[in-house]
DNA sequence: CAATGTGAACGGGTTCACAGCC
DNA sequence: GGCTGTGAACCCGTTCACATTG
């Protein structure tokens, strides 16, 4: 019972999972889902699956479980991705350009509109339907496009002035994948994905489960390290 | 104190961007940092810093800061970045092939030695430099490279069997990009990182700001997630 | 004196368990 | 009977504040 009220951060970075999972059923197909289905096909557990939807609003039956159809609606709406929001991808490198071909981003309401790049050989021509600009041309791409989202893909240099750029052209959701910290003003939205820290998260538990077999994990069974080696 | 417990799956999370922030330190350089200043390289605020470290060992001098080669040291060896992991990467399209040659993998332990496809005209070439192999030689190619790190960035309805394999093939360490819930053995450390979802929860904000935007009242710039849009 | 190291307070998120309703 | 909706308990991580130490 429950119509207007906050909701978690933790919820709604759950959210796009319950939406997800919910494509396995087809649209108008009037099926229902209980909340231990869907906690299934998103990953989490059932009691979280019922409490993050009661932030949302009293959507099932009881005795019952939810209307797949509705649910996937009020979701929808919540979320915001009856909304399509532009994105332009800042850097055209390997990574960049992946990003810019992600079928998965339009798919869910984030269409690629335009790239930006330094590179004088890819700016004026298109990479895989992609008009590239270059960074000066930012400003206009943005306003022209109705540009929502910027993405940077820059090489770890580039990405703050990058960042200062597209607050300027009055970017105010940013996602970055450079491993460094940026800065943004606090009206901004920042997500930062580093992919080579999520692979160290990994690499704490391989290197830990590998030391079993010795009697514990203080510091010394360790094999030799190469110091001054290190990274970068 | 010293002796090492169980270090908080936060703090593991958090140690690789320490790490990253001890970049801007020459190695040898003899330089000694604050938990106030590493915190603003790592984007965290100082309590969480000291309390991190705190984890690992006393390391610091009380009244004079962190010595920065000595605290990289025990990070690195906290998350075994001695170690190099190598990797394979199974689906060569747009994100594999950025992937494989993302150059800050190798540079933080983590080189790809291989790939999988089931595209007929990649198996058996290179692409950038990584020997592309069938799905069949994935056993061989763990074996052979000592593998301990598989990346799933196949499309979704390849992900569960490509997840499969890797188990088989003895992989116990695994990161997906595939938009669905894969199911593994509990031994199996796996991390799912979905773009599209991640772009959903910008998308979130970006709604819930541009309902509220323009009818601003007092000077409150709070960011309060309201749910439904007023009566009716 | 300056900055660490850490108990203690705090707060958000998860889980429990059961009342409420179909 | 079955499943939702939700207060309450619980757990974990964050923040505070200060005693401690070079």
């Amino acid at each position: 019972m429950n119509s207007i009220g906050r909701i978690p951060d933790a919820t709604v970075a759950r959210l796009p999972l319950y939406l997800r999972g919910l494509d396995v059923f087809p649209v108008g197909g009037a099926a229902t889902v209980s909340s231990e289905e869907l906690a299934a096909l998103a990953g989490v557990n059932a009691a979280k699956v019922r409490k993050d939807l009661s932030y949302l609003g009293t959507y099932g039956t009881r005795g019952v479980g939810y209307d797949a159809d509705f649910l996937r609606f009020e979701i929808s709406r919540a979320l915001g991705v009856a909304n399509t929001w532009p994105i332009v991808v800042c850097g055209m490198g390997n990574l960049g350009r992946a990003l810019a071909n992600h079928s998965g981003f339009a798919e869910r309401g984030f269409p690629v509109v335009a790239a930006i790049d330094t590179d004088p050989d890819k700016i004026g021509v298109e990479i895989d339907g992609i008009a590239v600009y270059g960074p000066s041309a930012l400003a206009s791409v943005v306003a022209k496009h109705d540009v929502a989202v910027g993405i940077i893909a820059t090489p770890p240099e580039a990405a703050q002035g990058t960042a200062d750029r597209l607050v300027d052209a009055g970017i105010t959701s940013i996602m970055s994948f450079a491993p460094i910290v940026l800065t943004v003003p606090d009206d901004v939205d920042l997500r930062a994905v580093d992919l080579a820290t999520e692979l160290q998260i990994l690499g704490f538990h391989l290197h830990r489960s590998r030391l079993v077999g010795g009697a514990d994990v203080s510091g010394d069974r360790e094999r030799d390290l190469l110091v001054g080696e290190g990274p970068v």
